[in-house]
DNA sequence: GTGCAGTTGATTGTGTACAACCAAGTTGTG
DNA sequence: CACAACTTGGTTGTACACAATCAACTGCAC
């Protein structure tokens, strides 16, 4: 019954610490992304498009972390919500390059919105919020440049 | 091409700084769980109980905020890999507690070097490590108050 | 006892994720 | 031209993740 010392802790472990931080964030995000009609891997595909739009499916992956069997079906399901149009190149016929619709578009300014909302939620003071995001983002480099070898 | 300065752009937004990094230690973990044959969610379920052995569903559900639609599943197939052992209680037929078999238990130690082997290619201070896991567990009780209600 | 509210885990449906594989297209070499 | 090596996006299969729903069971009021 009583859990023993020996044992390590869920909450000690720093993967379950970024596991249900992911996952508070993201269950923040959704209920309020729902009256977008977006889930929370679509919003962060179209943030990289109100960013930069007009990358081709390589480029969305490399940045997000995704392959192809991730994104091409949500970016199937992005084009048929009327958000995005895919487009082959001329010059290859193999790149898919994906554009903005002026629906998909105008999605920017609610979701700033929203964003604002989740990220106000979130009780950090402005350099908690950067010493954090810096933290993870060297995290991310650090632990990614162990792995793919 | 270039960026417009009046996006958000994508490595400024904290969510997505946690789904990196979330995603990142999970890529680390993978290919070393695989050895075991785990899955990294199966892993955080078989840290739980190698912590407190015994729950029950709903409180492993709790402690990972999990439901039972992925839950159950995810025990069956730790069942089905001899890890694991599902019982319906005596006293309310509807609980079923998960205890482990010797061959779960004895995964135990096989996972701890895999742990230590990922948290020490994660490159932090022990100070880093713990005030990283402290300000995640702070930020996941903050968003996690603001959205149930 | 009867019946209803509440609880518990399972199931279904949709949408990620990732590994493995595949077909079409491109490029370099001869 | 021929043709192997490579690149690109798509498909398939397995495994989460969550919302919604369900059936079985419990416990309480009556």
């Amino acid at each position: 019954m009583t859990p023993e010392s020996t044992h390590a802790r869920l909450a000690d472990q720093l993967c379950f610490a970024l596991y249900a931080a992911s996952k508070a964030v993201a269950g923040a995000y959704r209920p309020r992304l729902k009256a977008l009609g977006l889930t929370y891997p679509q919003y962060l595909v179209m943030l990289v498009l109100w960013q930069s739009d007009g990358l081709t499916v390589a480029e969305l992956g490399a940045m997000l972390g995704l392959d192809s069997g991730t994104l091409s079906p949500l970016l199937k399901r992005l084009d048929a919500s009327g958000l995005v149009r895919r487009e082959r190149t001329d010059r290859d016929e193999r790149v898919v390059r994906v554009y903005l619709t002026p629906k998909g578009a105008g999605l920017e300014e609610h979701a700033a919105s929203v964003r604002r909302e989740v990220e106000s939620g979130a009780g950090l003071t402005d350099d908690g919020f950067a010493q954090l995001r810096l933290t993870l983002h060297e995290l991310t480099a650090t632990v990614n440049g162990c792995v793919p070898g």
